[in-house]
DNA sequence: CGCTGGTTTGAAGGTCGTCAAGAAGGGTGG
DNA sequence: CCACCCTTCTTGACGACCTTCAAACCAGCG
């Protein structure tokens, strides 16, 4: 029982910015208690919605964003196993994004007093929170930048560099291939693109070897090419370095 | 003495959050203690170094940034007087983005440790400080929907538009009018567009009698009209609604 | 078997970037 | 005060990238 808690693999991620004693594994663990299983569609927080939502991500995939009028959208981020969402929003009145599992999924919604109470007693635990949401953050400042200046190809090179690596830190990935159940559809609002221009780009990668996304698998065929044609560097995504 | 603490800028927003106590404002009062003039140009903070550099901005203008290979670069945000800089790499080993003044300005540079200690302390400070940098995550957010997935116009409206809320909160702007000394050049790089393209769409928001930009001040024409073309929605930027 | 959600492809057009060059300030030194 | 710079703004022409519209294709599933 206790060795499970301490395998969460949210414990895991936290215990990689500084190790965590038994007594804030364990109040970790009862913060995480209650898995809730979800349906692939389900929206668990809505914009602008006072009342602050806390999940964590347990299993599946799902993605923060938020609606523009004439049915558009922009996707903010894809949690990842592990990763906490809506802890941005507790301090403001309103949810500033929306949030949907996009496959079925496992989350662990956490109370907002019972989370301040843990972080109060356990200011390590605290700053190790804080810690993943300076990442995640990280993270939305490297979108922007990716979407503000970066080319459609390069966009999307640099899109799954970042996933190949998030999902490689938590196991879901090894260096040739990971699982990636994300429409054409969905990888376009992500990008701020045309899905159908996400499929020609798609092609190209293809086409030149360097990437395949196929049956919701991605293969990596040239790590080296697509990290030269993104431009990318993993250097916010890790704790040492 | 004490009365000048109490008008500090910063404290004045944090106060919008919560009432703070006069411990809490003398507190604060010694974080930002020593002012500094900085010449516009001058950077701050450099992408990827280490040791934790945290500003408060008390006067001008200034970007944090992300560069590119090939001289391009990405504005992240315009930090306004009373706003925090380099608050999220603190817990990160090196500094996500870069962060110079854009004019002659005035900066306090926080010591890590100094504010540690000093959050410890006085907690609910720290909330407020915290409640500070989810607002600024949420701006990082609406920036990224704004590049991601409004036109050229739309993008540009908007921009100018969430630039008159924020400064209009701290008394640096009237309902038609505000002091915006950036360049075309500094808007492209924030907006996601080229310099000549900035231009052509600053015409077209001036010939539709909707807002012009000359000599370092935007006028605002028609509120309502920049509203609907951009689907300006200022609920991030409120600590009240 | 037809339906549904997703992928693929083509053609046409618009937005926006690039190249090039002139105009309009503002500051500096003679 | 003027000449000369530099930075910034402005405009035109051209083309590329990306979107939109339309339609075919494919696989999984009831």
């Amino acid at each position: 029982m206790a060795n499970a808690q301490f395998d969460s693999i949210l414990a895991k991620k936290l215990n990689t910015f500084i190790p965590l004693t038994p007594k804030e594994l364990k109040a970790l663990a009862e913060i995480q208690a209650k898995p809730l299983r979800v349906k692939r569609g389900k929206q668990l927080i809505q914009e602008g919605q006072t009342g602050h939502k806390v999940f964590i991500l347990q299993a599946g995939w799902a993605c923060s964003y938020k609606d523009l009028r004439g049915g558009q959208r922009q996707i903010i981020s894809f949690p990842i196993p592990g990763d906490c969402v809506g802890l941005r929003s507790v301090l403001l009145k309103t949810a500033d994004h929306s949030f949907s599992a996009l496959t079925d999924a496992v989350v662990s919604p956490v109370d907002g007093p019972h989370l301040s109470r843990c972080v109060a007693e356990f200011p390590r635990l605290g700053s190790a929170l804080l810690w993943a949401a300076s990442r995640d953050e990280a993270m939305v400042v490297e979108h922007l930048v990716n979407i503000g200046r970066r080319s459609a190809i390069e966009r999307t090179a640099h899109f799954f560099m970042e996933l190949a690596e998030r999902l490689s830190l938590i196991g879901l990935a090894t260096e040739a291939q990971f699982e990636c159940p994300l429409s054409q559809y969905v990888l376009a609002d992500a990008l701020g693109l045309s899905s159908i221009h996400v499929n020609r780009v798609l092609r190209h990668l293809r086409e030149q070897n360097l990437l395949t996304l196929r049956k919701g698998q991605v293969r990596i065929h040239d790590l080296n090419g697509l990290t030269k044609l993104s431009g990318f560097e993993g250097g916010y995504l890790n704790s040492r370095s």
